[in-house]
DNA sequence: GAGTGGTCTAGACCACCTG
DNA sequence: AGGTGGTCTAGACCACTCG
C-alpha cells in the first residue's frame, strides 16, 4: 500500500464498505479528489478505474461517479484484492482455514510451468473455504514458494487474510494475475464441501499471481459453486 | 478506432498477429514508440496495457516487453475485442452464423434489467458458433436493440464480424462490458452443437456491453465448452 | 551507467450532462 | 455555461535489469 493511487483507492473503498458513501450516492468528482488529496488527475483516475473494475462504482461521461448498487447475487472475485469487496445483503463473506498450512513438494505436473528455482524449494499450501452467509461457495488451494516464508499456523495470519499477511510481514504485494477457467463436474471431495451431489457442475480456476518481488509467483487452484451465486466481473 | 492509443494498439496487434513480431521477440520500448508515432508516453502505455490484458505481450520492470508465447490451449475472450486475438497452433478461430439474424421481443425475464425504452423497441438476435480448428467451443446469442439498426442477413456483416459491422456502419464502439459466469450442465440443444453428451458441464456467460452511444447496450448470452480449451484472462 | 517500465505531476482539449 | 469524465501532452523521479 505504498503508491498514492493505492492509498486513495483504499480510503474510498473503506468509505464505501463502511457505508459513508452509500449505494446510489455520488462520490466526489475527480477534480474534488485532486484538490482534497493534493494529487494529479491521472493518479486519481487510476484509483477510480480500479474501483470501477472491482464493481464498487459506476462511471458515466458528464456525470459524477456513483457507488454501485450491490444488489447482485454475484461474487466479484476477478480482482487481485480477492474476495473482500463483494456481495450485498445475502450475508457476509467468511473465510475458514480448513487445515494448518502444510509443506508440499511441487507436483510434477503442476498446472503452470515452474522455474528450476521454484522446483528446488518446496511450497506451503493453504486450504481455505469461502462462504457467503451459510453457503460455501469457493474452495481454494493456494501454493506459496517456501523461499523466505514461514507460515505454520493459521494464527500467523494478519486479519485472517493471506495476502494481508504477505504484505505486512513480508512486503510482498500482489500486482497482477493470470488465470484459466474450466467448467467441470465436482469430485466427491468438492461436492462434500459444497454440500451438493457429486458431478454437479462447478467452476475450476487455476491462477498465477505476479508479485512485486521479481521471480516470486503465488499459485492457486480453486473451485466455485455457482448454483447460489454467479461470478461477476467487469472489463474493457 | 478513433483514439490514438487504440490506433497504436491496433497497429501493434496486427504486427503480432501477422508474425512481424514473433512470440518471444522484444517489441520496441515505450520510448521508441513515443518517438516513432509522436505520442506521449501515457498514450503509448495505455495501448501496451491493453495488449497485456489481452495476453499478447508480457511486461517486466527494467526489461523490454516481449510478445507472449501463444502455446496455451486457452481462449482469451475476456476482452471486449472479443475472440480474435487468441489461440496458437491448434488451429484458427472460425465464426459461423447459425441463422439469419432475426427480430425478437425482449423476454420478460431477461438476464439483465432493461430500461423502458429498450423494452419498447425490439431486439435483433444473432446466433453464432465459434470453433477452434474442428472443435466448436462457444455458442453465442447476441441481442442488439433495434433502435436505428437494421441487420437482416449475414451478408450485411463487415469482415464477418458483428462488432466491426457496428463500428463501420453505425459508429457504435464497444467500450466496456460486465458479465456473470455460471457453471451448468449442458442442455440437449447445447450438447448437440458441441457434440458432447447432455449434462456435460459448460460455462454459461451473461454479458452486457457498454457502447459509446449513451443508453445503448448490447447483450449476450453464451456457452463455452471448456473440455478442449480453457478460458484464460489477465487482471490486476 | 544507460535503458526500461511503474508512478506521478500539471497542465490541456474534447464530448457529454445538467440546470 | 459550467461541471464532469475520457483522452492527451511533456515533462519528472524511481526501482529495476543488464552489460
Amino acid at each position: 500500500m505504498q503508491h498514492h493511487y493505492q492509498k486513495l483507492k483504499a480510503k474510498l473503498k473503506q468509505k464505501i464498505l463502511k457505508n459513508v458513501y452509500k449505494p446510489g450516492d455520488v462520490i466526489p468528482s475527480e477534480h474534488d479528489l485532486m484538490e482534497r488529496y493534493s494529487l494529479a488527475r491521472s493518479t486519481v483516475r487510476q484509483a477510480l478505474d480500479e474501483l470501477w473494475k472491482e464493481g464498487l462504482i459506476t462511471k458515466t461521461r458528464g456525470k459524477k461517479s456513483i457507488v454501485a448498487e450491490n444488489k447482485k447475487k454475484a461474487l466479484w472475485l476477478f480482482s487481485v484484492k480477492g474476495f473482500s469487496a463483494v456481495v450485498g445483503e445475502e450475508g457476509e463473506v467468511k473465510t475458514v482455514f480448513l487445515k494448518k498450512p502444510y509443506k508440499v513438494r511441487w507436483d510434477k505436473s503442476f498446472f503452470y510451468p515452474l522455474t528450476v528455482k521454484e522446483i528446488d524449494t518446496g511450497a506451503i499450501c493453504v486450504e481455505r473455504l469461502r462462504s457467503v452467509g451459510e453457503f460455501p461457495v469457493m474452495l481454494e488451494y493456494t501454493y506459496i514458494p517456501e523461499t523466505s516464508i514461514s507460515i505454520s499456523s493459521e494464527k500467523d495470519f494478519v486479519h485472517n487474510s493471506l495476502f494481508e499477511t504477505l504484505r505486512v510481514k513480508y512486503g510482498i504485494d500482489i500486482e497482477k494475475a493470470e488465470q484459466e477457467l474450466v467448467a467441470t463436474g465436482s469430485t466427491k471431495e468438492v461436492a462434500a464441501v459444497f454440500n451438493i451431489t457429486q458431478g454437479t457442475p462447478v467452476l475450476h480456476v487455476y491462477r498465477k499471481y505476479h508479485t512485486n518481488k521479481p521471480g516470486l509467483f503465488i499459485y492457486s487452484s480453486f473451485y466455485c459453486y455457482t448454483g447460489k451465486f454467479s461470478i461477476g466481473n467487469l472489463f474493457e
